[in-house]
DNA sequence: CGCGAAATGTTCGCATGCGAAACATTCGTC
DNA sequence: GACGAATGTTTCGCATGCGAACATTTCGCG
C-alpha cells in the first residue's frame, strides 16, 4: 500500500472515529510536556541571567566538549541560522568563544570560556528537567514501556520523513534505521 | 539522591544511574518527535500560504468556532502577547476578524472569515499530523499503553507546577490534579 | 591538475514567542 | 456608587527560529 505522504498533494489516511480521541490525547500530552518544560528551563535559566537556548548549549558544551557549529545545531535540533545568533549573544556575553580549525578552515569550534564552564557547573538542571524529575518517579516499567513506544513513534516518524525527502537507499542498513540520535562516542 | 524529587518512590528504587539513559532516550524522543512534527507543519502550510502556527488557529477555529483572543491562547499553548500578533497578521490576510464583544467589552472574538474557513476545509492535515499517522501504525495496546504512561507523566508535571506556585501540600495527594488539558463540551 | 558539487557558516527578512508594562473594562465590596 | 482588585488585550523590546541567498573552503572525480 502506497504510503499516505504528508507532503504530496494527497491528503494523509483519515483518522478512524475509533483511535481518535487517544491519538488527540497523546498528541496533547506530548504538546504540553515540551511546551511546559520549555517555559520552566526559561524560567530557571533567567535566574542565572541565561536564555533558555543558552543555558541548552552551555549545558552540551559542558557535556560533550568543544562542538563544531553544524554540531552543535544538530544536537539542539535547530538550524545552522539560528545557532549563529544563539553563539554572537553568548559570545558577547563572555560565556563562549568562536576558533577556525586549523584542519578545515570552514569549520567553527565554539568552545565554553572559563565563565561559561563555571555556570554550567553552577546551574543544577537540565533542559527539560521537570519531566526528567517525573520520570524518576515511575516504575522502571512504566519507563522502559514508555521508551519503547515512544521509540516506536519516532522511528515510524523518522522512517516516514526519510521517505518524502527522497528515494530512500537500499534498506540494506545493518542496523535499524537510525534512531532519533544515535549516542556516539 | 542529587535532588530532593518528591515523587522518588520506596527505597528499594533503582540508583538514578541505572535509568539515567532510559530518562534520557524519553527526553530525547519527545524533544524529536515535536520538533519534526512542527518542522512538518510549517512546511505543509506553506504551500497553502499560511504559516505553522497560522494553521494552528485556522484548524482550532473551524473545530470549535468563534474564540476570543485568551481562550485561543490557552487552545494553542502560547501568551496572549504571542497570539495578538498572530491575529494581526491573520486579520491583514483577511483570514479572520476581530469582534468586540458585547456583553464584555473587554473581549475580543476571533472569527473565520469565508476565506479562512475555506482554506480550513481544504487544507487535510492536524497540527502534530506525523506523529496522529504513525500512531495509527501503532496496535491499540501500544497507543493505550503509551497515553497511560504520558497522561501519568503530564500529571506529574502539572502537579510540581503548581506546587512551585502555591504553598507546597505533600505530594500525596489521591486524585490526581486534572490532566494538561480536558477536552470540553 | 582542475572544476563543479558539497559542506560549513553567516547574513537577511520575517514570523513567532515571551514577560513586563500600559490600557480598558468589569467585578467585588463596603 | 465609588474604588481597588481582577480580567482581557495590546504594545514594546528582545531572543529565538527558519529558509534563501551568499562566501569560503574542501571534496570528488575524471
Amino acid at each position: 500500500m502506497p504510503e499516505p505522504t504528508l507532503l504530496s498533494p494527497k491528503p494523509p489516511a483519515p483518522i478512524p472515529e475509533a483511535v481518535k480521541p487517544d491519538v488527540d490525547a497523546v498528541v496533547e500530552a506530548i504538546v504540553y510536556l515540551y511546551t511546559e518544560s520549555r517555559r520552566l528551563t526559561k524560567e530557571v535559566a533567567a535566574r542565572y541571567g541565561l536564555t533558555g537556548p543558552q543555558l541548552t548549549v552551555v549545558k552540551m558544551l559542558e557535556a560533550l566538549g568543544d562542538l563544531s557549529l553544524s554540531r552543535l545545531s544538530e544536537k539542539i535540533r535547530a538550524q545552522n541560522s539560528t545557532v549563529t545568533g544563539i553563539v554572537d549573544r553568548m559570545e558577547r556575553e563572555g560565556l563562549v568563544t568562536r576558533a577556525r580549525s586549523a584542519v578545515d578552515r570552514r569549520v567553527v569550534h565554539i568552545r565554553l570560556t572559563p565563565k561559561g564552564a563555571r555556570l554550567a557547573r553552577e546551574v543544577p538542571v537540565e533542559p527539560m528537567e521537570i519531566v526528567r524529575q517525573v520520570l524518576l518517579g515511575l516504575s522502571e516499567d512504566d519507563t522502559r514501556e514508555l521508551l519503547r513506544i515512544l521509540t516506536k513513534l519516532a522511528r515510524g516518524v523518522k522512517a516516514l520523513v526519510d521517505h518524502e525527502a527522497g528515494p530512500p537507499p537500499p534498506p540494506d542498513a545493518p542496523g535499524a534505521p537510525d534512531a532519533p540520535d544515535a549516542p556516539e562516542p
